[in-house]
DNA sequence: TAATCTTTGCAATCGAGTTGCGTTCCAAGA
DNA sequence: TCTTGGAACGCAACTCGATTGCAAAGATTA
């Protein structure tokens, strides 16, 4: 619980109780969680209390989310240090097996030469395939 | 026209007028148009058509689909020859300010090493930021 | 304490995407 | 040419993830 309070110290969040548990669920997955997934693990906290608690998180870069192509914005927390900026980025992992989504933090983003006076702000980058659970 | 029917001779897909008319437009946009911005476009055709058509064209390979984070799919033309295969892949750009979002076919996807056992299928890869026309 | 601001819970709404179904179109076979 | 079955189309209804309005509850400050 503690590094659940450190957590929101550091990005300058208020903690309360639904902040709390929700970041506590987040930090405590393998893959990546939709609003959904949230609302079925947190039986009796409100969805619209969740969903606000997760547009607060990604204001703050306490959490960043990820377009999967499954229809639902899943979520992730940030690693440490992550201020969401384009040195920040890297790539995220869709199965389409069993359908978990998570981030590659260890593999590095390549370096992207963009066309003349392109700037990059953010990426939204999703690998799919098979994960190694999956494979063969 | 004859580049709408000859798309859809190689990639066999039925020649109908909601096809062509679908086709034609895709054609003619600098940037990836999504069911709505197709909709508006070809007024006197029908939303549910357009949306089995890029189904259709989607299945076929005509065309491919980009999630790039507006909440809308967008749908751009297939270069020639394209398969939708790992080697077809590339990067899209999504404008922060501008909002348009256009496959950047000259940018090199490079070899993205994945950890150990995992195996690439498709990728949706988003760069946001802004574009030649709206930076500085 | 009182005033004020923030967070929460519930219900309603929004909107992109999708589907059911009857009609129309088209092409193959008689 | 006429018949007929399947494909495509148009319209309306529906699904479901996301979002919002609002009043109650909780926290903060003077
Ligand atoms: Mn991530
Ligand atoms: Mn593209
Ligand atoms: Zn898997
Ligand atoms: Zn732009």
């Amino acid at each position: 619980m503690q590094i659940v309070d450190e957590i929101l110290k550091i990005k300058n969040v208020k903690n309360t109780a639904v902040r709390t548990v929700v970041l506590h669920h987040l930090l405590n997955q393998e893959k990546a969680q939709s609003l959904k997934d949230i609302e079925n693990a947190l039986v009796n906290t409100d969805r619209s209390s969740i969903f606000r608690t997760l547009k607060t998180f990604e204001d703050n870069k306490v959490i960043h989310s990820i377009e999967d192509g499954s229809g639902m914005t899943k979520y992730a927390v940030c690693a440490e240090g992550c201020n969401c900026e384009p040195k920040d980025l890297h790539y995220h992992f869709y199965c389409n097996n069993c359908n978990k989504t998570f981030c590659l933090f260890d593999v590095p983003l390549q370096n992207i030469k963009l066309p003349k006076n392109f700037k990059i702000q953010q990426a939204n980058m999703v690998i799919k395939g098979l994960c190694n659970n999956c494979n063969e």
